[in-house]
DNA sequence: CGGGACTCCTGCCAGC
DNA sequence: TGCTGGCAGGAGTCCC
């Protein structure tokens, strides 16, 4: 499922729920995800409150009241879902797995969080397994193994186009996989990739190194405008994402090229491609993408 | 060392 | 209808 829109989409639709919320139960059904549970995980969850729910390139953090921070991945199929009860009630148009038969199958891991009169069952399912879990001290997040290398936030200033030029200044691989790479950047994924470079007029195939100051400094903006519209847009919903709520998000009617393999160009015309790299795809238009 | 290929896992869909 | 192969939003690991 998920880049950087659909993450915070799915903080925005946690968040309400989470954030001064006290866990009150923590239920885990199997040992483990893409990792193993942290030791004792429910142990050192239960009774934690929640501070806040933040996002960090493609993850959530939760800051608790105990002194670590909850981390979570969704890797490539995992999402959330809530279930709000309110004095015993269950809060209407909010839905429980009632769009998707196949969603408990793969419940790994149930959390209900307590706050005020409302209680939330907040389930985090995942098919592949490619996502995990993490509890890390919160004092020494930066140092953590999975934000120590990271590169800045694509929609911070700090994410602009002299700091791309110098970080991939020296690299010989294709602009594609340096913007895939979480160390330049953190939060974009394969579509996003495609289409800020489709906007841009770029080709996914350029040597990263070998691009102009002025073509990187045109790609930055772009690469901001794609991840607003669609966050605006509450993510993409390919397959199986939805917001918590089970709402669909609506970006994947705005793409240009992603999924578009054969079809025309919105441009010139000339029928996208697509080609293969390190086993991911890549759709382009070879006219317009230079 | 940088970079590319491969790998983890399950589900779905097109094609036969 | 049923099987099979290919493909999927990520990213760590291995090998050249």
């Amino acid at each position: 499922m998920p880049e950087l829109p659909e993450v915070e989409t799915v903080r925005r639709g946690l968040a309400p729920a989470l954030e001064g919320a006290r866990i009150a139960e923590v239920i885990v059904n199997r040992p483990d995800l893409r990792f193993p549970f942290p030791d004792n995980f429910v142990g050192r969850l239960t009774d934690a409150e929640v501070q806040s729910l933040a996002r960090r390139g493609k993850y959530l953090l939760a800051p608790l009241s105990t002194g670590e921070t909850l981390i979570a991945h969704l890797g490539m199929s995992g999402r959330f879902v809530i279930e709000r009860m309110q004095d015993g009630e269950a809060v209407p148009g909010v839905f429980y797995h009632d769009h998707d038969a196949r969603a408990k199958k793969h419940d790994h891991l149930i959390v209900t969080a307590v706050k005020g009169n409302q209680s939330s069952a907040i389930t985090y399912n995942d098919p592949r397994r490619f996502g995990f879990v993490d509890l890390v001290p919160s004092s020494a997040l930066g140092e953590c193994r999975h934000f120590r290398m990271m590169g800045p936030e694509p929609l911070s200033p700090e994410f602009t186009g002299q700091t791309l030029k110098q970080s991939v200044a020296a690299k010989q691989t294709s602009i594609k996989a340096a913007l895939l790479d979480q160390r330049v950047v953190s939060g974009l994924g394969n579509i996003y990739v495609c289409e800020a470079l489709y906007r841009a007029g770029i080709s996914p195939k350029r040597a990263a190194g070998r691009i102009s100051a002025g073509r990187l400094n045109r790609l930055v903006p772009i690469i901001k405008q794609v991840l607003n519209e669609a966050i605006a847009a509450g993510g993409s919903s390919l397959r199986d994402f939805s917001a918590t709520d089970g709402q669909l998000g609506y970006f994947q009617h705005d793409f240009s090229v992603y999924g578009r393999e054969g079809a025309p160009c919105l441009g010139c015309g000339a029928p996208i491609r697509r080609i293969t790299t390190a086993g991911r795809s890549t759709f382009y238009c070879s006219h317009c993408q230079r």
